[in-house]
DNA sequence: TGAGTGACATATA
DNA sequence: CTATATGCCACTC
């Protein structure tokens, strides 16, 4: 229990939770990223696991954040299965346009969106 | 306070 | 590309 923790509780913001959300409201529509990238956009290059962590409060937190544009680094929907249905994560990107295939993103490499590039960094 | 955990990443073979 | 091993940082109990 530390201080962060109580202000955790409290406010809930200014945690990496709100800037990995922040960046992840900004992913454009038909786009993905993965953990890594945001996790290196906010200067925690090793923090791709809390990514994800922060994903779980991702549909409990409003407005939710569009975590179905969130993949592993290989396209991958590692995530579906904490959506409400197991299909609804790669239905989701594919009304977005983006074409998913045995859990897996079709052309990733085309349709990452880098925040580090696109945000300027 | 300290150990366990996670929707991962990177390094190595 | 796969498989194994280790690091990683914030969070929970």
């Amino acid at each position: 229990m530390s201080k962060r923790t109580l202000i955790n509780n409290a406010v809930q913001e200014r945690d990496f939770f709100a800037d990995v959300m922040d960046v992840v409201r900004q992913i454009p529509r038909g786009r993905v990223t993965s953990y890594g990238a945001i996790a290196k956009y906010l200067g925690a290059p090793r923090s791709s696991r809390m990514v994800g962590f922060c994903m779980n409060n991702a549909h409990t937190v409003r407005p939710k954040v569009p975590a179905h544009r969130v993949v592993n680094r290989i396209g991958l929907l590692t995530g579906k299965h904490h959506f409400g249905s197991p299909t609804a994560m790669e239905d989701l990107l594919k009304k977005e346009g983006v074409k998913v295939k045995d859990d897996q993103v079709v052309d990733f490499r085309k349709k990452f969106w880098d925040p580090t590039v696109e945000l300027g960094f």
